[in-house]
DNA sequence: AATTGAGATAGACACTTGTCGATGCGCTTC
DNA sequence: GAAGCGCATCGACAAGTGTCTATCTCAATT
């Protein structure tokens, strides 16, 4: 069937950036925004995780396929699948292309960024 | 019993600083630096430990007392412990001094900066 | 059309974690 | 010394999470 070429699937149901919480110093959380700045940083809360985000970081483009990825970690794909996902729904990573049968995630930085400037607004000053 | 007066339980077994890693985007992590910046995230990764946080940055001195969490956050007191053990664990706060029957936890904000400029060192720039 | 191969999905399971009620310890006040 | 209060600890339980094996889908190749 000649149909659309399946438009990747896009998950993220947290918006782009970090635009969702001010400074932690600035004033006390709401519950809303402490439940969603949470969810953010769960995703990145994992060691499997942060390492696939410096893997990918280390890439040229900050891109990688999942193939790219496996080996280095020692755990199975359906697994570092899961992570990816994990990652795009926070919105830190990006599926980005795919050719042929090969998937391509890129780190999406704005995302980290954002979330150390919440952390810290005078980071890296 | 004219002992000591008990000095304060010390829990920390993360060290002081965010001295564990290099930044995300410098190399790909090794197991064992993603297992110990992921400790230190997950205890951040929390809307509850969130709201504390933010809450006692608010606090003059960045100190609250165990009291002064409890009711704003409407949680029971043993669970303001927990939370509060938890951030001690991770360096993020420390047991600051102790008056009468109120423990004072002072937040560590240099912990905060470390983090966020391990997630993204251009932060704030 | 059949085969291969990458990646997504589903289901299962062990482990962790956030919360609570109950209890114990230490300091303060009466 | 007795009572009251703040905080720490203990035990329990529901919910969430990381990992796996098995299976399915879709694209590329033969």
């Amino acid at each position: 069937m000649g149909g659309m070429p399946k438009p990747l699937p896009v998950i993220q149901p947290v918006p782009p950036a970090a635009a969702c919480c001010p400074p932690l110093t600035a004033a006390p959380l709401t519950a809303e925004q402490a439940e969603e700045l949470a969810v953010r940083l769960k995703a990145i809360a994992d060691p499997t995780r942060l390492r696939l985000l410096s893997l990918m970081l280390a890439s040229p483009g900050m891109q990688a396929c999942t193939c790219d990825l496996t080996e280095p970690l020692g755990l199975t794909q359906p697994t570092i699948t899961h992570h990816l996902r994990k990652l795009a729904a926070a919105g830190l990573v990006v599926p980005e292309r795919r050719v042929g049968n090969f998937t391509y995630y890129r780190v999406v930085s704005d995302a980290l960024t954002g979330l150390a400037s919440i952390l810290a607004p005078v980071a890296g000053a």
